[in-house]
DNA sequence: TGAATTTCTTGAAGTAGTTCAAGTTTTTAA
DNA sequence: TTAAAAACTTGAACTACTTCAAGAAATTCA
């Protein structure tokens, strides 16, 4: 049942059966429901979600009170707020499943027993994290250079099964443009 | 002279003398002038820079031929590109001295024996990660959230020394408006 | 030092998006 | 299976910013 993670982790490291063992022992299986919050902005972050099944969104509410989506979450990758965790601060984030979910949700403490009983995992969660913040910088950098109508072109080429799964206006949020202009880009009146 | 690595390194983790040893058989410091180049795109980014003195920024070129700058590196922060890194794809950013600069330059070979030798360094390269990466979630929040003027009071009260430091151009590019308006800002014409 | 270069400023005209309001379609759940 | 809720669409009016062009100020370095 955790195959998807152990597979995830084994294309970084290699994993001893009898790691595999000692991980099976401390990680369990949560299924949530959709539009069910994993953390609430002023929370302090203690739990990395991998997830198995659905997917969920890390978003927060703008000042005219409307929510923007800042990352989504789909099968094999972590989702969290780091700063939070780390900092042990209260969160400025949501993060809360779309779909109906599957995941595994480690504890900070949990976490941190696995890390010293199987040191190696410092060397996947490194790799995993710091590729994550390289696709923060390209984030980054499609929002400065795009235009709305190409960011959202990009992204279906990237990810066109994705883009069948996501309400329209989470994803014209996530692109930052307004769900009205998304309309407008999808039947070509732009 | 390694000092302000050390320590940053033990923040997060304890070094053993003899550690310390193999760090500083294992590093040197670069000295390198303003302006000059760590990284053009297109080229296979192998090196990580941890600055010691003056800082380096890592900048694309837009469609209209123009810079725009995705990340500044200051006194303590490393710079590098990890989806480059990583993937032994070509980059899609520069990296470049701002000031002239002190640095460390750490290829991935010296890192990987490091890495080796002290395993102790991949938590303290994943928490480090970790956090930047968190920091990047913020600023995508600061982007989607903030009008051109807040961002512009934002950094300037977080930064207020390094404000001072970088060309007013510069920082508009970062903060995703035009030279032209962070004059107007400055002005209080808006 | 002073000429060249880089950086900053200003106003006028333009535009890629937003906001609003109202209606339509699709999905949900009892 | 239907009523309610959620998601999507459309057009008109608006706006936060950009672009352009030209000049002024500051910095660099021969």
């Amino acid at each position: 049942m955790f195959t998807p993670l152990f597979n995830h982790i084994q294309k970084f490291i290699v994993l001893e059966p009898s790691e595999i063992d000692i991980l099976e022992s401390h990680l369990s299986i949560s299924k949530v429901k959709k539009k069910e919050h994993l953390l609430q902005e002023g929370q302090v972050c203690d739990t990395l979600y991998f997830i198995l099944k659905g997917f969920a969104r890390q978003y927060i509410i703008n000042s005219k009170g409307s929510e923007q989506t800042l990352q989504f979450a789909i099968e094999n990758w972590w989702i969290t707020d780091y700063l939070s965790y780390h900092n042990t601060t209260p969160s400025h984030f949501y993060i809360q499943t779309v779909e109906n979910c599957e995941l595994i949700a480690i504890q900070k403490s949990t976490l941190e027993s696995l890390l010293i009983e199987i040191p190696k995992l410092e060397r996947y969660f490194r790799i995993v994290s710091q590729k994550s913040f390289g696709a923060a910088q390209m984030r980054i950098k499609f929002l400065f250079t795009m235009s709305a109508e190409e960011r959202y072109n990009h992204f279906k080429k990237q990810q066109p099964d994705f883009v069948q799964r996501v309400p329209q206006y989470m994803l014209a949020s996530y692109l930052d443009f307004s769900a009205e202009f998304m309309s407008k880009i999808r039947a070509g009146k732009v």
